[in-house]
RNA sequence: GGGCGGAUAGCUCAAUCGGGAGAGCAUCAGCCUUACAAGCUGGGGGUCACAGGUUCGAUCCCUGUUCCGCCCA
């Protein structure tokens, strides 16, 4: 090998080389006449509106890992992906742009609308594929769906119309949550509650004929203009006496019945409440029980209507105003409250949304739920952390109907139409010509859309051609996994399982991965508005791919959120420098290198040592990952490579690379090791740094035998038993400790690493002995000593400084340096303190017989020897120090 | 109001059979030691939120309190 690299591991053209080699190779393509085991993922689809932020720089990162894995394991890894119309997002995108250009979508009418969304969504709808590319995400590019596809929406229409047919999809006016912005409606999970300081108002409603006045307390007071009546606790005994009576609405001076409904709180506010039907789900209820009249008083942009009298036209805030100033004038107002309030917001523009009556197309829910719960009960669906199970169980027993039109133009077409001859609902997968009851030709189709979430909610079947029986269906359904943040479970999760259980017959996916959220160094969730977001494009540009998914990955604990300091992804950036200059090394000092038969290789104590934890390495990684504890996985990667590889390893190997009097297989036993092991932990950190493995895993001479042209299509490691062994660890341990011990000497007694330093080493144990001797060099070359000794005839001068470990004296003379004997003492007084913290704890355990008569034997055992231990090496300390 | 999660080094976080707590970053000291100063070597730093309980022994299990975050009503 001829080739020298950079100093400096550069990210930007590797990246781009290799993600292009993999597409020209087809490596992500996952075909269907393959034998192999399959292991299938589905995207969460973002919004093709959308810019890559932290939530999918997370949930890509983890599921490429899992892809990439699997497909070293010899799996056929399909990973599909795709995007969402984000029915509300996009349109209000387009809408924003037109607004630029002084028009509304009014203006140019729906089917202009709907081109200009189209158009703008070929031109920068890629934006964020092309980003999950940069991401180093291995998807299967060629099967990329988007949700308004023909097929998906195809599925689409053939799952509404099956719905409908089995009574499970009904149209019907109810109080929905309106968004007066939007103008359309929102299902109930699509409104966010905030908690504010609001006010609760107390008004004074007569009492028909008199003088006397009953006081109903609101927080939305201009809705009481639609009011149609008052209501009290049936068992309320202050009020029993008025039930039947009539109050007159303030303002409106309109009558409206005194009635009584156990939904009525008697402890709240006056135990007296004003229903107003149109504008409030609970007050819904009590006119249906009551027969009593509706009255919208609001318009779908949050003005109000003629039906409020005077405040016609008014915005609602500003209709309460001036209303509240009225009332007051009146002498209605009789107490103002401080009141906290949970007040419900769009999901998508943050608008105050409104309780509103309106005509709706719903999903009976319950049905589907059921056999959903069931699924995640019994296992058949593992959520993983299981802690979401709870969740899960809590909204899907207490869900109720989903309302699933919206008053959008962005999104598919509710299949309905009605004839205008004889007002028949017509409810059809293709549009149908005549009306299936009076063959008039006179249809017109609904001018809603569907939910964007019942497009996504078909996702994991209507991708691979559902309702067509397809060769993907039959493969990749059901999924091996779903990876995603719990703020879509019930979203998008939920009714995945629903759906996937009712049209399928089966779970969509075996498993779901719920990560967790990204946040700021503060714990904030990341927010435009805030102005904390971190921008992935922005960290990969400046740190690399690689770093900026280590990262993520290191920080992916199971059950916590993330909280992402930019210093992180900078530290992981200096481990890819790491390995970068690590592997540099290892090519440096592979250019004579020729592999000799395995039978000639000389293994020392190092080799076997880090083939051993090689081996852990590669067992504890894999089980980490099968666990989804990616942190776990990365974190022992991290370590190994950094402090054990390059800190000890490659340390020890300089000797057999260098000295030329090592014989010829000494050192290629050097060189294999260290190819090796670097090889095998490429192989590992793949799935988390897929560019710079590649890169280095391409130049290195080991794989040129086989066919594998890719580190990603190359074999995932294995354990070998018969390469781990256990002594080497424990020898290794001695080795390492005399080093510390030494190098700690030097720190603390300042001498320079360029000075040159003589040991004498008084070993008590044999074998620790033997293990010494036959090591001695590794000793020496890491403490930069002249000459060790070992005897047993050796005593402290002033001129020393001494180290004392189990049965191992050091003793430690610089050369041509004066030792200070006063540091020298110091430092052995501060080792002495340090076993009598120790000492004093092992002491108090062992002197309390409880212990000795309850703790286990080993337990027992273990302190005793501990004791003994401490006490002589606190003996030999005490003597040294004089 | 109901539910869930968290509180561990200055910061961000690890640590499941209960046997006196680790990492990265930061910090201090010393180093251009022929892969790497995006580096090397060594050091300092913790009443494991608070109060009880169980236990020979609790960061870990139980109860309560405080504070923080999230979800639902």
């Amino acid at each position: 090998m001829e080739k020298e690299l950079n100093k400096t591991y550069e990210p930007g053209d590797i990246e781009k080389k290799w993600y292009e080699y993999w597409l020209i190779n087809n490596y992500f393509h996952a075909n269907t006449v393959d034998k192999k085991k399959v292991y299938s993922i589905v995207i969460p689809p973002p919004n093709v509106t959308g810019s890559l932020h932290m939530g999918h720089a997370l949930n890509n990162t983890l599921q490429d890992i899992l892809a990439r894995w699997k497909r070293m394991q010899g799996y056929n890894v399909l990973w599909m992906p795709g995007t969402d119309h984000a029915g509300i997002a996009t349109q209000n995108v387009v809408e924003r742009m037109l607004k630029e250009e002084g028009l509304n979508k009014e203006q140019i009418g729906r089917e202009e609308f709907v081109k200009r969304i189209w158009s703008w969504k070929e031109k920068s709808g890629g934006m964020i594929i092309n980003q999950l590319k940069r991401l180093g995400s291995s998807c299967d590019w060629e099967r990329e769906r988007y949700t308004l596809d023909e097929g998906l929406s195809l599925a689409v229409r053939e799952v509404f119309v099956r719905l409908y047919n089995e009574g499970l999809i009904y149209q019907g006016n109810y109080i929905i949550n309106w968004c007066p912005r939007c103008k359309t409606a929102l299902s109930d999970i699509e409104v966010e509650h905030v908690e504010e300081e609001g006010k609760l108002w107390h008004i004074k409603y007569y009492i028909k004929g008199g003088t006397n006045f009953i006081e109903v307390a609101t927080t939305r007071p201009e809705t009481m203009l639609g009011d149609t009546a008052v209501a009290v606790n049936p068992d309320d005994d202050r009020y029993k006496h008025l039930i039947g009576r009539k109050v007159i609405l303030p303002i409106l001076d309109k009558e409206i019945p005194i009635i009584s409904d156990k939904y009525v709180d008697p402890k709240f506010g006056t135990g007296i409440v004003k229903i107003t039907p149109a504008h409030d789900p609970n007050d819904f209820e009590v006119a249906v029980r009551h027969n009593l009249e509706k009255i919208k008083v609001m318009n779908d942009d949050g003005t109000m209507n003629e039906k409020a009298g005077k405040y016609n036209g008014l915005d609602r805030y500003k209709c309460r105003e001036l209303l509240l100033n009225d009332l007051k004038d009146g002498g209605y107002l009789s107490k103002i409250e401080p009141y906290h309030i949970s007040i419900g917001h769009c999901y998508r523009c943050k608008t105050v949304v409104e309780p509103y009556l309106s005509k709706q197309w719903f999903v009976k829910i319950k049905e589907l739920a059921v056999p959903a719960i069931k699924t995640v009960k019994t296992g058949k669906v593992k959520i993983i952390p299981s802690g979401w199970k709870k969740t899960y169980f809590e909204w899907m027993n207490n869900i109720k109907d989903w309302c699933i039109s919206r008053q959008l133009w962005w999104g598919h077409r509710i299949p309905v139409w009605y004839c205008k001859d004889c007002g028949k609902i017509n409810v059809a997968v293709d549009a149908p010509l005549k009306c299936e009851n009076c063959k008039s030709s006179n249809l017109v189709q609904d001018t809603d859309v569907l939910d964007t979430w019942f497009s996504s909610g078909l996702w994991p079947f209507s991708t691979f051609g559902w309702p067509k029986e397809t060769e993907e269906l039959k493969m990749f359904y059901p999924t091996s996994v779903l990876v995603t943040g719990f703020d879509i479970l019930f979203f998008w999760v939920a009714r995945m399982i629903m759906m996937g259980l009712k049209f399928m017959g089966d779970v969509p996916f075996e498993k779901v991965y719920i990560h967790a959220l990204v946040r700021d160094a503060e714990g904030q969730k990341m927010s435009k508005s805030k102005g904390n977001v971190i921008d992935p494009l922005i960290m990969i540009d400046q740190y690399g791919t690689d770093a900026f998914r280590f990262t993520l990955a290191a920080f992916a604990a199971q059950g916590r959120d993330i909280c992402l300091a930019e210093e992180r992804i900078s530290g992981y950036r200096n481990f890819a420098n790491k390995i970068w200059n690590a592997s540099r090394f290892t090519l440096m000092n592979l250019k004579d290198y020729k592999p000799i038969p395995r039978k000639k290789l000389k293994f020392t104590l190092a080799d076997k040592w880090i083939i051993t934890r090689m081996n852990q390495v590669t067992l504890d990684v894999t089980n980490a990952i099968k666990a989804f504890k990616f942190n776990d996985a990365a974190l022992n990667l991290y370590q190994f490579i950094w402090h054990e590889f390059c800190d000890w390893y490659i340390e020890l190997a300089k000797e057999r690379l260098y000295n030329e009097s090592c014989s010829i297989e000494e050192k290629r036993t050097a060189q294999y090791t260290l190819i090796r092991v670097l090889e095998q932990s490429l192989c590992l950190l793949h799935p988390f740094m897929p560019f710079i493995t590649e890169e280095i895993w391409q130049i290195l001479p080991i794989h040129k035998s086989t066919e594998k042209k890719s580190i990603m299509i190359n074999t995932w490691p294995k354990v070998k038993n018969k390469d781990i062994n256990v002594n080497s660890l424990e020898n290794m341990k001695i080795l390492f400790d005399i080093i510390t011990a030494i190098r700690n000497i030097r720190g603390e007694m300042k001498i320079a690493p360029s000075a040159k330093i003589l040991i004498w080493l008084k070993v008590i144990d044999n074998e620790k002995s033997r293990i010494i001797k036959e090591n001695m060099k590794y000793i020496i070359d890491l403490t930069r000593s002249g000459e060790i000794k070992i005897t047993d005839n050796i005593v402290k001068t002033n001129d020393m400084s001494v180290a004392v470990l189990p049965d191992i004296e050091i003793y430690v003379l610089p050369e041509n340096i004066v030792t200070d004997i006063n540091a020298e003492r110091m430092r052995l007084q501060k080792e002495i303190e340090k076993i009598d913290k120790e000492l004093s704890f092992v002491t108090a355990k062992l002197n309390n017989q409880n212990f000795i008569d309850k703790a286990p034997k080993e337990v027992v055992e273990k302190e005793k020897n501990k004791l003994s231990e401490l006490n002589k090496i606190k003996e030999k300390l005490y003597e040294k120090r004089g």
